[in-house]
DNA sequence: ACCTGAACACCGTTCAAGT
DNA sequence: ACCTGAACACCGTTCAAGT
């Protein structure tokens, strides 16, 4: 059937690119753009990313087996991009350093969507390379070494370390979660008034109302949950030095 | 262009439903017995519901204007069931009644890795409608109540809450990503070797590598991380009635 | 009022080429 | 060795009907 007029096939500007023109670095760099602008991570499609490089959609698959495989590698190189731009802390007491770090861990995440949503939403440590994996233990060699300095044993600082970061991942994520059904809501979705609670079923709700905050996501209920979690660590940290004293 | 002998267009078996035969709640409850199966919340599409329904794809569109519509359904009705199924420790003392509470919380959604997509992955709760978040703001004033009992103003209470919750659902998160990584990676994708970490460049984490849970997904750490958090809030408890006593 | 298939734009992927 | 379009199965959604 031929193409009516007026009818044009979306296709390539150019006749044909020369044979090294492509590689895979600059597909997950033109990758990265995509997903840092409007569209997000979830708006990542092989025919958006060839347009984007001017490139035939099959080309990618000569350097990717599959969609899947691209994001493995996006993951990675995000994975790494985040850890370079975590600061540096130690030097300072233990307890301060872990809020300091952890703070950052949390602001990189606010600031970056699409790291947050490749990393946190997706990415389990061992879909990465053994490089990434020794870089990602480079880092935690440097913050859990912290903790072991200010008397921590070593198991102990890795589960508070962990339990930091898992918090912390927790709460970045309920706060994307939030903005992103945000932003859905004002693009025409039918948003529900609050319900007003009772105060004579509910008077702690009704109280709790007045500080509460949806998602968790201010910087004040961060702040008091990581709180918690170091009072934790002083509390072990009192137990341990208190019996080694008396050994 | 007629079809070839043999072609079969996928189409509905019986010839047409009668008019009353559909209504929202079965296409829901149609749909939870999709995700709950093996293709798991990713593989839910209207074409495969029409079909577990026998129905023509289109007629979903009278009940649910598009997609992330029925979504939004399947998530309030997620986290209904969700609430149904934790357990009611009230009466026992406050930090038992949480640990409890907390660990049943986690073991629901490592249960049903179907509710943890849709409530864990998605759920925001202004996405909710009125009386969804009555219901969960029911259950809420529970939880908050014993602690308010313990002795805890109503906003730590709300704190307390929030971090365990956020505390717990990352962990969740961190396993449910680990398993559907594994899943991958048993598909057939390429596993990378542990890298071996040399203790020379990196001694901490040598050592840690022996107390190592991949994601931090066993009841071991998920146990640390929340006894760090319910010791500080002994600590903080301990402070406010010393506070009050001096008062 | 409720159910329907045809049709459209989009997606991921395979394949059989071209150079 | 690398790049290509045609083609396929699938998806979400709209529309103009049928009953």
């Amino acid at each position: 059937m031929a193409p009516r007029a007026g009818e044009v096939k979306a296709q390539r500007s150019t006749p044909r690119r020369p044979r090294g023109s492509l590689n895979r670095e600059d597909i997950i760099a033109a990758a990265f753009e995509l997903i840092a602008g409007e569209e997000g991570v979830d708006g990542l499609s092989m025919p958006r990313l060839a347009r984007h490089l001017d490139v035939g959609v099959t080309s990618l698959y000569w350097y990717f087996r599959s969609k899947d495989d691209l994001m493995a590698a996006l993951t990675e190189e995000g994975a790494d991009r985040f850890y370079q731009l975590l600061p540096d802390y130690r030097g300072r007491p233990w307890d301060e350093h872990l809020s300091c770090y952890f703070r950052d861990f949390r602001q990189v995440f606010r600031d970056n969507p699409a790291l947050c949503d490749l990393i946190v939403l997706r990415a389990p440590m061992q879909a990465r390379s053994p490089e990434a994996v020794r870089r990602f233990f480079t880092l935690l060699e440097r913050e859990i070494s912290a903790l072991v300095q200010a008397g921590f044993p070593v198991a102990e600082a890795v589960d508070a370390y962990m339990t930091l970061s898992v918090y912390t991942r927790g709460c970045v994520l309920n706060e994307r979660l939030f903005t992103a059904a945000e932003e859905q809501l004002d693009r025409g979705g039918y948003r529900a008034p609050r319900p007003d609670l009772d105060p004579a079923n509910l008077p702690v709700m009704a109280e709790a109302a007045r500080y509460w905050a949806p998602s968790f996501a201010t910087d004040e209920k961060f702040e008091a949950g990581m709180g918690l979690i170091i009072d934790g660590l002083r509390v072990r940290l009192a137990q341990l030095t208190a019996g080694a004293a008396q050994a």
